[in-house]
DNA sequence: TGACAATAGTTCTAATAAGGACTATCTTAG
DNA sequence: CTAAGATAGTCCTTATTAGAACTATTGTCA
């Protein structure tokens, strides 16, 4: 091993690197199995829980709310309105806009589906206490500042 | 909004599970913007990386390394071994196996890229001081074990 | 007003990503 | 020893995912 490699090796900051990945890579793959029944992708029921309790939301302000880039939202909004959870409505005041809303199924599907899941991580979360709860979200805001 | 509704929307881990998702975005977004100049995608670069200073591994253990499931592993092993950067031994002892290795040419792009995006990864993280870092190991570690 | 930049979505390409079916090969119980 | 089960990879399908090029529309500024 050359010098440099084993320099690189040895930094210290690769196990908190490690423990974000496995603890996300975790956190994912609990959540994305609580919609296995329902039928729906995390990045769809993402879509859906930014959508629940508004009068419409545009591509712009989904995508700020889920994270989700503009181009793989024409693809998730694509499936959703194929499933007849969601509809496309033609701004007005801004034609470049489009907004998006839930059907009355979509309606439905959020009513169902989000206190589900809310009630299945939150079984997991809560076996963490109040302090820890704060100190972890002090952490990873700190993590997220980094970059 | 309904009770339920609305009590699911006030469960207190929420926050916790947004700063969690934000802060692995961040991240992962910097860490795929280093390799960008090498032409690797983080998911190659991952696999270069497990290789890297071993005889070889195999499919199994670069799943377990990298958390990159047998299906995924297969395409990203395939485009590697197009670039010509690692190469498929069939093993001998049990030929259910198939050892994956560095090239010259894969252990040349290790041994440059490896210690190069530590160190682009360094200038983040060394932001962090200690004790900060050592406290997001901690929670991290929690969060994992909660799933 | 009229060129020009900025913004909102769509489309396209390449590459993950998970999961299930499938083949080939071991392992183990009886 | 053999039938049944387990394991390792591949292949397939569906769905993200990022980013860049493109169209349509809006905003800005001289």
């Amino acid at each position: 091993m050359s010098a440099t490699t084993r320099a690189a090796a040895s930094a210290d900051f690769l196990p908190l690197m490690r423990e974000l990945a496995r603890a996300y890579q975790a956190f994912a793959a609990y959540d994305a199995s609580g919609y296995k029944d329902a039928n729906l992708t995390v990045a769809q029921a993402d879509v859906i829980f930014s959508l629940g309790n508004t009068a419409g939301l545009t591509f712009k302000e989904i995508g700020e709310s889920t994270l989700i880039t503009k181009g793989t939202l024409t693809g998730v909004v694509d499936r959703l309105e194929a499933k007849g959870l969601v509809k496309r409505i033609a701004s007005d005041d801004d034609r470049r806009c489009t907004r998006v809303t839930l059907t009355a199924r979509g309606t439905a599907v959020f009513e169902k589906e989000f206190p589900r899941q809310i009630a299945y991580l939150k079984e997991r979360f809560d076996r963490l206490s109040a302090v820890d709860r704060k100190a972890a979200e002090r952490s990873l805001r700190q993590i997220k500042e980094l970059f």
